[in-house]
DNA sequence: GCAGATACT
DNA sequence: AAGCAGTATCTGC
């Protein structure tokens, strides 16, 4: 069914809930709407139905509160959190790493391939892997019926009658799974396993290695023998002894334990496509080299697999862990997908991708985010100031990375695991000695799991799922750390009774139970630094050494600066920000430097450059600075100086900041535009699109003069120069495209890689300053911006401070106090998103306290 | 720290 | 004949 209407439908929201409603499955066995009628059926009036329908409920309660608090915010805070959102993202935007190359290996159906591989009667025909209770896997021909992964076999039954079920064979599945992951470690030794079936690499060191690799090196003998299913399996169970001669002879490392056996043809080994000619005629016939590309790199990787497994994989190839993965689902099966490693590229990617499609939004974050207009990834970027205004900084951070294309270059090793847990679900138990020595049972099998990886935990949590499928955890936490099924099952026990006796006499009538370790001692050590945006986007800040591994940018930012004088911080990272889009700039023209390029310790390095560098090591040494008040190269000012410097030049600016004083034609100040709405305060998207350019361009043209944005207005560009000023900044494309769709202001279009802009932007050679409507003495859009920003924070905070209609905003300050600002602005002229800011409140979509006044967006976090 | 919610396979 | 999982993490108090 068309997931576009599930909304206020039950019924549809319910099979979406149940997996089976999403148009990712294509299929012709059956039509959807049989499907879902079929699965209806099969599920209605159940008691597992009557807790999903109960379930849906709660969250078209939490759209619900959703919208109502979307209703009730001002303008003036979407204004702020428009500022706020764009100043991170200007951040993210700088640090936005794109010189790695990220691959996510998928292997296709994999319990279900696997014994299809193993039993010919299974091939052509749908089957699945499970129970008639569960199932874990189809193949794509069962798919093609409704039937999926985490359906009940008895549905999938109903569905398909001839579907065959297959229990699983875990033993065999991780068998085969070593072989994949061994072929996975000649590229990225370090890869991160996600799966059986699924594992991340980053190949960016060995991709650089391989560039100087003869071909012979690159050279792999097709295993022409299409064994026989039995033949196969053997060969996959028992390691088959017998090695390649020519593989031997020409790379020993390969195909190890390759099937000896070569007979018949291969029907169709994809990756034949790709065959390069070859010198040597004898082996023309059964070797193929690969190239030294990624994509190549790729193809040579998915073709080993299937030459040691007969197993077929899907591949995608990106900068970051969360593109990758939502690449390698784009040509499944046995396809590959790559986004070239620029930033064009990536938008161009994420602009139409709808957002269930990336990892970690979910069936529910989907509902809610489509409740709110937003299906891709560009409305995802489009309505950031509102989300941020809706949803917890965790959220909307995530969100805003996954807007921006931005993701984890890291591999994570799974021993950074916060919990261990098991459950088991069964028929009905509610005798209360079945259930403690069940409850023993899942303590032993769980204290074995940790013995295996060493763990010990302080946190016991139990869950129970009664009959109604309604569950429930409890959590103790004792003082030392436990690890025996003794020790877990004391506490474990001990939370068991007291729900046994809560409900008595009346008894626990359970289905499920599961026991859960957490609280890990190593988890100590880590206490500050955790951030909590999904682990996809978690690396986002992170920067590369030149060795490539990662290095926490809040750590090194820790490191390299005193405490105490981390409060400038601001402005210098904004200083360095926007050096480092000139440096992607650059490199963007030079791709020979690309590779070596790493943020943190550039190789070569311009004179600014050092200056930059340097600044960012030691807040002591003196800088060349350009202040963005006055726009006077301040020399090699320290940064006390400067700082001084900067404050009076805020000071002087603030008396002097007379609107009337400067002529600036409304139609070239989109500030005239902003004013215009805001005097109807309007609460509406649409309002907050009118200001959204604004601040877009500010954050997305850096690096680019306003001639070019001009100039670029104007046409006339020869193509190349067109590409490196603009449209590699494709989000500004739809951006704008999106703007024209919502607000007839604008009037703006994008087509074919042109981008008209016919904003208020101003035409002309001139900057005028949108806040304080002065005429800048400057053209650098860096600088430009740099002021820009200092120009807001100063205004509101005067405009609290005055408590006034600030002459520019043209808005009545909100009625949050101002507590900490005097007359002169701090050291904290900006203040960065990135900044930690300890004392927030959260928000959550259901929250009944947003006072404006202890809001998080009041101007007093923002400043802090 | 706890309980419930969400996501993924 | 009836029947819908297991594991981990995140979120909001």
């Amino acid at each position: 069914m068309d997931s576009t209407k599930e909304n206020n439908n039950d019924k549809d929201g319910l099979l979406l809930r149940m997996g089976l409603n999403d148009n990712k499955a294509g299929m012709d066995g059956l039509d959807k709407e049989k499907i879902n009628k079929i699965i209806m059926e099969a599920t209605k009036g159940s008691r597992f139905y009557e807790n999903e329908l109960k379930k849906e409920k709660q969250v078209n309660q939490r759209i619900e509160n959703m919208m109502q608090q979307k209703s009730q915010i001002t303008t003036q805070r979407l204004w702020k959190a428009q500022l706020q959102v764009d100043k991170l993202a200007m951040e993210l935007e700088q640090s936005r790493n794109l010189h790695c190359t990220i691959i996510h290996i998928d292997m296709d159906a994999f319990y279900a391939a696997v014994e299809m591989r193993d039993n010919p009667e299974l091939r052509d025909k749908p089957i699945a892997v499970g129970s008639m209770s569960m199932l874990s896997t189809s193949n794509y021909h069962a798919r093609r019926f409704g039937v999926r992964a985490a359906m009940p076999g008895f549905i999938a039954k109903r569905l398909c009658p001839q579907l065959t079920i297959v229990s699983p064979n875990f033993d065999k599945y991780r068998e085969v799974s070593k072989e994949v992951m061994e072929i996975l470690a000649d590229y990225d030794p370090n890869f991160m396993a996600v799966s059986l079936d699924e594992a991340y690499l980053n190949i960016t060191k060995y991709l650089e290695e391989r560039q100087n690799w003869p071909e012979d090196k690159r050279r792999y003998f097709v295993n022409r023998g299409n064994t026989t299913e039995n033949e196969k399996s053997e060969a996959v169970i028992s390691k088959a002894p017998g090695l390649n001669e020519a593989a031997v002879s020409i790379s020993p490392l390969l195909f190890e334990d390759s099937p000896p056996q070569l007979q018949q043809q291969e029907p169709e080994i994809p990756s034949q496509a790709h065959f390069e000619e070859q010198r040597d005629p004898q082996v023309l016939q059964n070797s193929v080299i690969f190239g030294t590309s990624a994509e190549e790199v790729v193809k040579e990787i998915r073709f080993r697999i299937e030459q040691k497994t007969s197993l077929t994989a899907s591949a995608g190839i990106a900068p970051n862990t969360m593109l990758a993965k939502v690449c390698s689902d784009k040509n499944k099966p046995n396809g590959q997908y790559q986004i070239p490693p620029n930033r064009e590229a990536v938008m161009d990617f994420i602009k139409d991708l709808p957002i269930r499609k990336v990892p970690g939004i979910g069936k529910v974050t989907e509902k809610m985010l489509k409740a709110l207009g937003i299906i891709t990834c560009s409305d995802l970027y489009q309505k950031r100031a509102l989300l941020s205004l809706l949803f917890s900084e965790t959220s909307w951070h995530s969100f805003l990375h996954i807007s921006l294309g931005l993701g984890s270059t890291q591999m994570e090793r799974d021993g950074e695991r916060k919990s261990m847990s098991i459950e088991r679900t069964f028929s009905e138990i509610s005798k209360a000695e079945e259930l403690y020595s069940l409850c023993q049972e899942l303590c032993s099998d769980l204290a074995q799991d940790l013995q295996k990886e060493g763990l010990k935990g302080k946190t016991v949590t139990i869950k129970l799922k009664n009959v109604n499928f309604e569950v429930k955890t409890r959590a103790s936490t004792v003082a030392a750390v436990v690890s025996t099924a003794e020790e877990i099952f004391a506490i474990a026990k001990e939370l068991l009774k007291v729900e046994i006796d809560a409900d008595y006499p009346r008894p626990l009538r359970l289905r499920l139970m599961g026991v859960r370790i957490s609280g890990f001692s190593n988890e100590e050590d880590r206490k500050h630094g955790q951030r909590s945006i999904i682990s996809f986007l978690k690396a986002g800040s992170h920067v590369l050494d030149p060795v490539g591994s990662v290095v926490d940018k809040n750590d090194q930012d820790q490191v390299m600066k005193p405490p105490e004088t981390s409060h400038k911080e601001s402005f210098f990272t904004k200083k360095r920000s926007e050096m480092s889009w000139n440096h992607q700039d650059n490199f963007k023209c030079e791709p020979e430097t690309k590779q070596s390029f790493q943020v943190s310790q550039p190789p070569s390095l311009s004179k600014e450059e050092m200056k930059e560098n340097l600044e960012t090591e030691n807040t002591d040494d003196c800088q060349v600075i350009t202040c963005p008040i006055c726009f006077k190269e301040q020399g090699r000012i320290c940064l006390e100086a400067l700082n001084r410097h900067v404050d009076e030049c805020l000071s002087r600016t603030l008396v002097d900041c007379d609107p009337k004083t400067v002529a600036v034609p409304q139609s070239q100040s989109f500030c005239s535009e902003v004013n215009l709405d805001l005097k109807t305060h309007k609460t509406t998207d649409s309002l907050l699109i009118d200001f959204v350019p604004s601040v877009s361009v500010d954050v997305f043209s850096k690096g680019k003069s306003m001639e070019d944005l001009n100039t670029r207005a104007g046409d006339e560009q020869s193509p190349k120069q067109y590409s490196s000023l603009w449209s590699k900044s494709s989000l500004d494309e739809y951006f704008y495209q999106n703007s024209s769709q919502e607000n007839e202001g604008y009037d703006a279009k994008s087509s074919g890689g042109q981008t008209t802009l016919q904003t208020s932007f101003p035409r002309d050679e001139t900057l005028v300053c949108p806040v304080c409507n002065l005429q800048q003495k400057t053209s650098d859009l860096m600088l430009f911006n740099s002021h820009v920003d200092i120009c807001l924070n100063k205004g509101l905070i005067q405009e609290l401070k005055k408590d006034k209609v600030n002459p520019v905003m043209n808005c009545p300050a909100e009625n949050s106090k101002s507590t900490g600002s005097s007359g002169k602005i701090q050291k904290t002229v900006n203040v960065t998103a990135k900044t930690k800011r300890p004392g927030l409140m959260t928000q959550n979509s259901t929250s009944k306290k947003i006072k404006p006044n202890n809001s998080k967006y009041t101007i007093d976090s923002f400043f802090k």
